[in-house]
Order: structure tokens, then C-alpha cells, then sequence
DNA sequence: TTGTACGCGTTATCAT
DNA sequence: ATGATAACGCGTACAA
């Protein structure tokens, strides 16, 4: 900047005014220094301004992991949004473990970020580290694994709903022992499927029935052993809604180990879309968690707050409507003739 | 640190240099200062401290899009290795668009990263904005779609190997006419996975049949319209090494749907280890481009290069060995019992 | 061992 | 419409 004032003859002021289109600059002189600062190649110094505004174009993001399907979506739809607002994104993995969701954040606070995007580590369960973000006045946005209540600004997707869908779609089907494949009840959006999945059966005039559910950690290898625990028993189900795709493939597997088939013997329902679902024998049926959607409204939030600074601002929690994707695995009576399904899928 | 200093009565030098551990000052000191730190819950600037060293701690990410399997995996490892470094990350998305590409360069400029990691976008075939990161001293590695040459710093993936080893399975299983499913071939990753198909083939004394090459933009359709095109052929193959998983996988399907059984009359292998390639009946033969390991590789290497700034560094490029995945698409006889396979996936 | 004073690149304020 | 100046938070050359 300070070559472009002396190459002008004009001061600094009048550079820094003209580059950021001031409306006390003539357009004359704008003309001017933006043509110079491309010849020279300018480059401005967001650090520099940042330091001086004390407003970066930093935000954050804090996520368990970047691997499978959900989180890389989301993150994909968040910096989407937030470089078409102008701003970067810092990326930070929590791996599961508290103390490093803790050291993401006290990065990101020294990096300096306008604004956070969390989504909460599996083993959180104390949410103080949080305070420090409100003390220094940087919003927080959580997405998918949020604290509950009215107090934080989150964006979800409707978990319950979801749980309620696969099931109700379930019963339509004509099944009338749905088993249940729950996960983790400390996380709400386990806690949030299976009670969809207990309101689909009240509505159903059916009574929930314990032995029909299995706690599991979600793996494949859960969701088999508990389809093994299932089919031990003296009635055993005639469909399975699994709260994750890994545990209903396992189940599915397991199921046509023992000879039976699917859809015909046992309807199979998963949750969250994996791209695998598509390719299994059957497809499965499953509940596409809005990824991408998820992001940008997490974005869209958190720059809604971030702009209204000062003001004060009424926390908001944003639920996204899941959408069941109805397949083969839990389709009993085909209707239509069903389209292939195909894989959208990028080309690596 | 103005509070800092002013509640010890000394000097904001002698807090500065307490913090960052400075061997002038004594340990008392130190201790006091630390303690009152924490007391205070100080968080460091590090734009402030960036702006005045002239150093960031901040890595700048480039990728054509954070989907599927391969870049999120690769993102999960730079971002690992980054952060035990003392590093954050940037990430932008070039969407596959080199504009957007040189948008993103230009952002990570402005932020001040202290290096940039990039995999070229699809559309990239001028790399002229790239020879700015030069000018301004920034370091650059490329990883996985580089710019060919011995001057630039790049960690890649052998897929000449890869190729090779692919097809070299497929005649180790009897098969004679393999067919390929090539990629894009101004991509290098494509013209050298199809480059240790020749080499197999030319080291087993089979010449390279131009009617076995199919050449597609990887999508699954696309696999399925070759294989169309392969079988009605004269003398069909009776094997397909496909560039990707999922025009390998669609090949299968419409090899199956036309009543060949597999691996028996075709055997298919694909490439990139995609988790759906576990699942599909039969599971699918692929090639494992170690994506974490790319990105912590990657992430070495720019830290060497950013370390060795000023010193004169040889550009370098680092070549990963792939993985052959042994499934039964391709396994015409098996030798031994397999183990079922496993998704290890995400809870999601 | 500690302090003084300046500058990193930018912008807000006040003056002209 | 333009300029002079100070300040954002930190690190360092130099002096003490």
C-alpha cells in the first residue's frame, strides 16, 4: 500500500479507502490505485486488518472426525457458504476425546475467528470449555451433536422425525414386530431415532416391546450380533429399523446368513444415507440426513449472529426435515417398477 | 500482556519473553508470569504475532471438492499432522473449477498461510497461478493430481504400480483378454494406472488390444455402457481393471444383468478402495491409495521445506506404494477361507 | 536479567 | 475529497 501512495502521490488513507471502495474516494482516483494494485500485484493483508478491525473473516470448524459420509458433507456445504460470504474456514478434529475439542478451541480463539462451528465429541459430556468462547464474545453455532436446549444456537436434523418415518414406513409395509437397533442414548440423536421409532408404534396402536430392542456402539459387527440375539428368540422380528446404516447392513447380513430373506422375511431400514446403501443386495433403505443443508444453515446462522453483534440476538435452534429414501430392503410390495439406482458418487 | 505486565510491574518484553519461554528470563519469573496468565485465561494473538514475525501457523488447503472417500481421508490426515505440528488449516474447495482454484490461492494469500497444499482441479491445465505463491515466498507441495516434474514438490501415489499390480492379479488369475475402463487421460493418475496396465500385459507377452480400452469419465453409467460395448464384442474380455470403483462397479452390474457370473466369466478389479466396494456381491478387487498417509506425507514435507526457508531446498516428490485389496470379484480360485469382510466405518 | 522504542500492514478518527 | 496520526497485539534490536 505505502508503494501504491508514493507512486500516486496520495496518501495511504487515500489507498486504503480506495481499495475498500470508501465513498468519499472520486471514482477517478479508485480507477487509479485498483489499476496500479493489480499491476503490482497486490495482495491485501487480512491479518493486518483483521488485527486493526478486530474482525477476521476466520471461521472455525470443530468436528469429531472427516471421514465417512456425514461430516465431509457438512463441511463441504460449510465452506461453500462460507467462502461465497467472503470468509475462510479453519478445520479442527476433535478425534472423539474432550481434551482435544478443548485445544481446537483455544487454536481457533487464538487464530482469531469471527465464529465457531461445533459439532460435539463423543465424549463430552461437560460443556464449560464452551464459556470461553461467549466470555470473548466469538459466536457459537452447534450442528448435528449440539447441546440441548433453548440457550444455544444449533441446526439439526429432525432425529425423531426421522426414527418416526423409517418406522411408520415400516408398518405400512405391513410389519408388525419392528425391532429397533438403538445406539448410544447419551447422544440425542440416538435418544431423539428411537423415541420417532416409539411414537411411530404408539401411533400404530402397538406396544413397544423391550426385547425388541438392542443397544448397540453402531458397527457392523453389532448390528450382525444383534440380529443373532434377535432371531434367538421365540417371536422374532419382522423388520428391523437400525439407527445407522453400518449396524442395518450388519443386521441385513446377518439375516440372509441364517436364510432368510429380505424384504420378503424381515424388512430392513437404516439411517444416514451412506453411499454403500445403494449397492448392497437389496439396496437399503435409509434416511438422508440433509449434509450439505446442514452446513450452509449452520453458516447461515452463525453469520446471522456474528452480523448482529452488539444487538442483541434470541438463540435459535434450526431443524432440518430428513427425507426417507424408500429401497428394496424394506419394500415389500413393489408398486412402481423401480429405477436402477445409481451411484452419484465422485470419480476416485 | 499490557495487564500482565502492569499487575507484576515489569515490562510487556519481560511477559513476552516469559511466555514464549525466552532463556533470559529467570524461572521465577517465568512461573509468575504463566500462573497469572492462566489466571487471567491470556490467549495469545497469533495474527498479531504472525503480523509482526512475518510467520503464520497456518497451513493452506486446496482441493477440488471434500467428497467420497479419497479427499476427506487425505484432508483427515493433513489436518492430523498439521495440528501435532502446532499448525492450523485453511481449507477451499476449487470445485473443480480453475477459477475457483485461483480464487482460493488468492484467499489463502490474503490469510497469510504459511504454505499451501494443493490437488489440482480437473480443469487446471495452466499453472501459472501457481508461480504467484513463488513470488511471494509461500511453499507448495502438490499431492495426489500434481504437475508433472522434477521442480516442483509433490507426494503422489504410484498408480503406474497400482495399475500394475491390478493387472498382474487378473492374469495371475488365468484371465488373458482384460479389458481397461481408462480415465481422462490429460489427468496423469489415469494415463499411468492405463501405463502399468501395458506393463503387465507386455511383461505376460499379450499385446495391447485398442478394442479392450474403453475410455470413460469414471461414473458408474459409463462403466456399465462399456461393459455393454465389451460384450458385444466378437471375442469378449474376460476381465476389467476399471480406473475407479465406481465405473468398475457398474461394469459389474450390467455383466451380471447380462448373466455373466463373477468373477467366474469376468473378473473385475476397480481402484480407490471406496467403502461400497465391501459391499457389493461379490465384494469388489481394488487398489488402496492410502490416503492418510498421503496427507501426513504431504504435510511433512511442506513443514521440511517452510523449516528450510532461506537454505536452498531441492524440490522433491514422494511416491507412495498402493495396496492391492484381494476380494472376490477377482478371485477365480480361492486358496484360502476369507474372512468376511468388514466395514470399519464411522458410526454415522 | 530487564526495559525502551519501534514496526509489522491496515484502518478509524479527526482535521483540512 | 484527501491527509496526518494513532492504534490493533506482539516481537525484537538495542540500550541499560
Amino acid at each position: 500500500m505505502a508503494d501504491l501512495a508514493r507512486e500516486l502521490n496520495v496518501s495511504m488513507t487515500t489507498v486504503s479507502r480506495a481499495l475498500s471502495d470508501h465513498f468519499s474516494i472520486g471514482p477517478a482516483m479508485k480507477q487509479k490505485v485498483l489499476k496500479l494494485a493489480k499491476k503490482y500485484n497486490y495482495q491485501p493483508n487480512r491479518m493486518a486488518s483483521a488485527l486493526r478491525k478486530g474482525k477476521s473473516k476466520l471461521l472455525g470448524i470443530v468436528v469429531p472426525y472427516i471421514e465417512g459420509r456425514f461430516f465431509p458433507s457438512v463441511v463441504h456445504g460449510i465452506e461453500k457458504a462460507a467462502s461465497k460470504a467472503g470468509y475462510n474456514v479453519i478445520i479442527c478434529q476433535s478425534n472423539e476425546d474432550v481434551a482435544q475439542e478443548r485445544r481446537s478451541l483455544d487454536s481457533l480463539l487464538s487464530a482469531q475467528v469471527a465464529g465457531v462451528l461445533v459439532s460435539l465429541s463423543r465424549t463430552t459430556l461437560d460443556y464449560r470449555h464452551f464459556d470461553k468462547l461467549r466470555a470473548r464474545g466469538v459466536p457459537l453455532v452447534y450442528f448435528d451433536r449440539v447441546v440441548e436446549g433453548e440457550s444455544v444456537n444449533a441446526v439439526v436434523l429432525d432425529d425423531r422425525e426421522g426414527g418416526y418415518l423409517s418406522t411408520r414406513h415400516l408398518l405400512d409395509q405391513g410389519c408388525r414386530r419392528i425391532a429397533h437397533l438403538a445406539g448410544p442414548q447419551h447422544l440425542n440423536i440416538y435418544k431423539n431415532r428411537r423415541q420417532g421409532y416409539f411414537d411411530a408404534l404408539r401411533e400404530a396402536g402397538l406396544p413397544p416391546d423391550e426385547e425388541l430392542i438392542v443397544y448397540t456402539d453402531m458397527q457392523q459387527q453389532q448390528g450382525a450380533e444383534a440380529m443373532r440375539q434377535l432371531l434367538a428368540q421365540p417371536s422374532p422380528p419382522d423388520a428391523v429399523f437400525g439407527s445407522g446404516d453400518y449396524c442395518a447392513f450388519g443386521a441385513m447380513q446377518e439375516a440372509k446368513r441364517q436364510g432368510l430373506r429380505v424384504p420378503d422375511d424381515l424388512a430392513i431400514a437404516g439411517f444416514s444415507n451412506e453411499s454403500f446403501t445403494l449397492v448392497t443386495e437389496p439396496a437399503i433403505t435409509t434416511i438422508d440426513q440433509r449434509c450439505e443443508e446442514m452446513g450452509q444453515a449452520a453458516v447461515r446462522l452463525l453469520l446471522e449472529i456474528i452480523e448482529a453483534q452488539g444487538t442483541l440476538f434470541t438463540p435459535r435452534q434450526v431443524v432440518l426435515r430428513p427425507e426417507l429414501l424408500v429401497r428394496p430392503s424394506s419394500q415389500r410390495r413393489v408398486e412402481v417398477a423401480e429405477a436402477v439406482p445409481v451411484l452419484n458418487g465422485r470419480m476416485y
